[in-house]
DNA sequence: CCACTTTACTAATGCGCATTAATAGCTTAC
DNA sequence: GTAAGCTATTAATGCGCATTAGTAAAGTGG
């Protein structure tokens, strides 16, 4: 049979004074210090210590409505056993802010039953509150989102969605001004004729397309033509690269890495060299650990700031939390990218435009 | 102006019932089940439904209820930039393990201001128990080991420990066998005269050294010598090397890989090899990133069932949390380990024998 | 010496929930 | 036809604490 523990009644029976009396003497804000006498805290103390008291976190958070509890949740694994997870930059990132932030991290692990994927709604209701507020991973189902939304649940979303009912809080990284930065690299060597290849079609991919069009505007030349199409690793064989390359395309944008990678190597297989040939770069950095290492380094490639954005993530949901009586906007946060590598780009070759 | 979040009475309210009808809903126990009618219930989720109400944990733990939270505490970054975390693996079976026993997962990322390490108790008092238990990783104070044992808090610590007050739960890898095995194999080849060292003398070293002398007991011989010694990476130099193995030392048991590794590149630079002129095992495998991969391959060592025992930590907690009204024994559970590599261990030369 | 302030504390309340005793309506037993 | 037993629900209570509104005692001013 499990004893009880002493609470601040037991302490205050000891000390010979009341609840509030130790309940004040534990928690010292400002001017109230004054209040209590030096030889009551003493009394107070001294009992503390004979009980070996302990406060009650549940109580304390029950009494004064928070719980310093940090939701994340994530559509997949948070510690996949292929150690290379995509989310876990990300982690890294929040994990230091939340100590920063003196949050605790929950980590939705519950599924709903169903082997399928978690859910924010189970049986209809929001497991997320739990928590103070919620990070959200990789969460595709914007039906959620938006119903989150609704209930005013302070929550920020990493990546960026776009919901048709009204502004959510992200943060996302700037794809648009990598892909531009990228291309335009591309276009000063002389590369005219470009390619867009795609994964799936999402709010990021909308991002990367703008800054695509936004090069070839800024970069415009009489003869520009290109080439924009969604695109699996499958796909790109070497009859897929010939295509490409014979239609006089020469600079090519990748989502992954491993599409360009694939590429590549298709190319290589019809005697097709980078930069020679054409130039190409990928529009992110994941799955980064399952290419060579040396395409790893000289693939021109967009660096997703991961830890960053995760770190900004619990910033700005701490400030969400915080302010959570006011009235608020959502915050949308984009952070600037980085771009690596190098060697994948190079000039045009000119007797090639010239026999073309 | 954020809204309040609901609370039972809001749902009661909406539905037309009480409270109380809510929390019973809400609990399900048994036979209580039949107690409230189908329509009743019904009206109740929808009233759920509409508002969106979700559990307070706090207030349910205060009331005495659960919130099938799982705590995990580590001493140290549950996401290490540094993806070969010490930690990862156990992480990894814990999560799979809570998504199992349908338990959010709770990491206690909160520090105590200053900038030191992670600590339960935070201004004497114990923040895990906001979680319905907790398992305790890489926890090295026994002084916090001790006083949550007296306040029967259930926990389970991965890895053994031995506390003086009473016994903890604990779920620990099988160094006794493991080293005993390993020893056994050496001395099966020939070897008699051994070594053994480590890092630091914790517990999981005394069960490491309890398996090095049943292995030097059970294969005794007239003319056995062994050595036996704290020792750093730092202290392997190539003299240390020289003086081990000129004192006619040719089994080596060390407790890291590392140091493993550091033996015997500062035996190959005074000339002497493994297998040939010596044999070599580690006790552990940890860190085994930061070694080349052949020598991760080749290097007979124990294997820590990581994956396994942050499994059966949930698992064991579980049990220990359905059943803590009951008195409870502590729950002990050591898995068994498994051995890999080869190459490091060989017939002792025969010449060098008859030699001394 | 009386009104007024300051000091040092306590009584009372409520946070959101689980739990238990109580109750009202309704059925069965004899 | 009344006692006894169900069934479905609620009222009441307390978990341990923070907070607010007191209140008694001591001090101050005129």
């Amino acid at each position: 049979m499990r004893k009880k523990q002493p609470t601040q009644a037991d302490v205050a029976k000891l000390a010979g004074v009341s609840q509030s009396t130790v309940s004040i003497i534990l928690n010292p804000q400002g001017k109230d210090h004054l209040l209590i006498s030096e030889e009551t805290r003493e009394k107070v103390q001294a009992a503390i210590q004979e009980l070996g008291y302990v406060i009650n976190p549940a109580a304390r958070t029950l009494a004064g409505g928070q719980n310093r509890l940090m939701g994340v949740f994530i559509n997949g694994s948070a510690f996949p056993l292929d150690q290379h997870g995509f989310y876990h930059p990300y982690l890294v990132g929040i994990e230091e802010a939340c100590i920063r932030h003196d949050y605790d991290m929950l980590l939705f692990t519950r599924s709903d039953g169903g082997e399928g994927v978690r859910r924010i709604y189970r049986n209809g209701l929001n497991h997320l509150r739990i928590a103070d507020g919620s990070i959200l991973l990789g969460l595709e189902n914007k039906e959620e989102l938006a119903r989150l939304m609704k209930e005013e649940y302070p929550f920020v979303f990493i990546g960026k969605r776009e919901v048709p009912d009204g502004d959510i809080s992200y943060v996302a990284a700037d794809y648009f001004r990598g892909t531009q930065t990228i291309l335009s690299r591309m276009m000063a060597l002389g590369h005219r004729q470009t390619g867009f290849f795609y994964r799936l079609y999402n709010d990021a991919t909308k991002d990367r397309e703008r800054g695509y069009h936004a090069a070839l505007a800024e970069n415009y030349h009489s003869s520009v033509t290109h080439m924009k199409r969604q695109l699996t690793v499958q796909e790109i064989t070497p009859a897929f690269c010939r295509d490409v390359l014979d239609a006089g395309v020469t600079a090519i944008l990748m989502e992954e890495p491993a599409m360009a990678h694939a590429f590549a190597e298709g190319a290589r297989q019809i005697g097709r060299t980078c930069p020679d040939d054409f130039s190409i770069a990928a529009l992110s950095d994941n799955d980064l650990a399952y290419l060579p290492t040396q395409v790893a380094q000289e693939l021109v490639m967009i660096n997703i700031p991961k830890l960053a954005m995760g770190a900004a993530a619990v910033h700005m949901l701490n400030q969400l939390i915080v302010d959570r009586n006011k009235a608020h906007d959502a915050i949308q946060m984009t952070i600037p990218v980085t771009i690596s590598g190098g060697s994948t780009i190079g000039t045009v070759r000119v007797e090639e435009e010239l026999q073309g």
